[in-house]
DNA sequence: ACATAAAAATTGGTTAACCAAATATAGTTT
DNA sequence: AAACTATATTTGGTTAACCAATTTTTATGT
């Protein structure tokens, strides 16, 4: 039955912490609060958005980690030196961020795995050679043993390249995209029946150029592969994405 | 490639959370907590591991962005359903997660901007257009008005441009580096005289690239801005190095 | 007046307590 | 016995309270 009331699709509703992100921003591009300066003490910033204290602490620790607040224990909390241009941009992006957008995952992925695979090629020592070689095995056996799935060994093989990439934040970026990734991959019911094979086929000849560090390969080779996958999910996708609208 | 000896890691005492998410992970590879499960409830979770109530939350918190936790509210939080080994290998990143790999930073910036400039040149609006004009001319207006440094407003060009980008993966990625990019570039002294007038130089033609939608000039014209950077950078960087050591 | 020290106030760090929603349990009805 | 309901319990959500380090103020001595 088809109900036309509840058409919300994934809307969240902004959490506090969020909320209060949006405050501090507001305080800034007032100029209330200038670049270099010490916040409000948590409690008066507490009492002012009229929330809790952990709120605002949770809000100051989301900026921190995004380089944009400092916090001196015991002493306070201030303002990076950034311009106030620079911090508005961050910020607006930070309550915006969100990995739900289908294409712009698969396609940063696409693009965070050529590179993880062309500075592996280049960098990989023979430890991390035998852990992805190890990984693709695993892969390969599950297929045999008769798992149609099996996208979660597939990704191991990726996130040892990302770590033979010897670049700590190409190898971040590439395990925080992950989990949606093979949430969005499984939903789009990519693995089909003689998909499986190709992809073994894939996986090897990337980890041959691994192998004999030709960077120009490894980049072909993940390019052939992922090429595949990306077009593969598209079609998924917009099935799916039929298929969502169809339940509502 | 040249690899320069790790510097003196930055004693950070491991964060009580990071504690917690070391706590949790052992739970997870020991078999104690399978994937899907659903986990023992806060109270008992920051009893059972000696601490307040608070440190748990922010734990789970973290894990529940990085995509390995599901909180239901008033309900419970439930251990994703990626293997052993997924989960294992993306909490053992989270805790060694930081943005001072210096070299790693630079190479990584370097690629998301190549990459975004790629798609930006493909997909912007005459708005996005405009927005990028109007911040490399806020740069170099700075520039002619004396200032010897204006980082922050040759960070507001490539923030444009990777909003122009329209991948949201991409352009978070970047919001990412920026702040420690700038703290970065700024103490390596990078901004030198000459610096400026080539750097606007190097913007326009990365916009002149984009204003003609031409994909694989954008692409060497911003890989020539940023090698330069980097180039400079690790200079200087080398001798902060220096002089970082001699501080102590 | 200045320097110094002691005490009071303020800060972020940390824990405990309270709340409403969700769930499990016991009781009742059929 | 099964199904429904009322109640008690457990859960994460939220706030308030306490702690120790720090900063500011005040008092004191020279």
């Amino acid at each position: 039955m088809i109900q036309l009331t509840e058409t919300k699709k994934s809307i969240k509703p902004e959490s506090p912490a969020d909320k209060i992100i949006g405050q501090l921003k507001h305080l800034i591009t007032s100029g209330q609060l200038k670049p270099g300066d010490r916040l409000p003490a948590e409690r008066v910033l507490s009492e002012k958005f009229g929330v809790g204290r952990s709120y605002v602490r949770e809000a100051i620790l989301k900026l921190e980690f995004y380089g944009l607040l400092r916090t001196n224990p015991q002493s306070g909390t201030y303002v990076s030196g950034l311009s106030i241009n620079v911090i508005d941009n961050i910020i607006s992006d930070i309550i915006k961020f969100n990995k739900d957008d289908f294409n712009a995952l698969i396609e940063a992925r696409y693009h965070l795995e050529i590179t993880a695979v062309k500075l592996a090629a280049e960098r990989r020592t023979e430890e991390d050679l035998a852990e992805i070689k190890s990984a693709s095995e695993d892969y390969e056996n599950k297929l045999l043993n008769g798992a149609d799935g099996a996208v979660e060994e597939d990704m191991i093989f990726h996130i040892k390249i990302a770590k033979a990439s010897k670049n700590s934040v190409v190898e971040s970026m590439i395990l925080i995209l992950i989990p949606d990734l093979i949430k969005n991959i499984v939903e789009s019911k990519i693995c089909g029946e003689n998909r499986g094979k190709r992809a073994v086929a894939e996986h090897r000849k990337v980890l041959e150029a691994i192998e004999k560090q030709d960077v120009s390969l490894a980049e072909q080779a993940m390019a052939a592969h992922l090429d595949e996958i990306w077009q593969i999910s598209k079609a998924g996708f917009a099935t799916q994405h039929i298929i969502k609208q169809a339940e509502l």
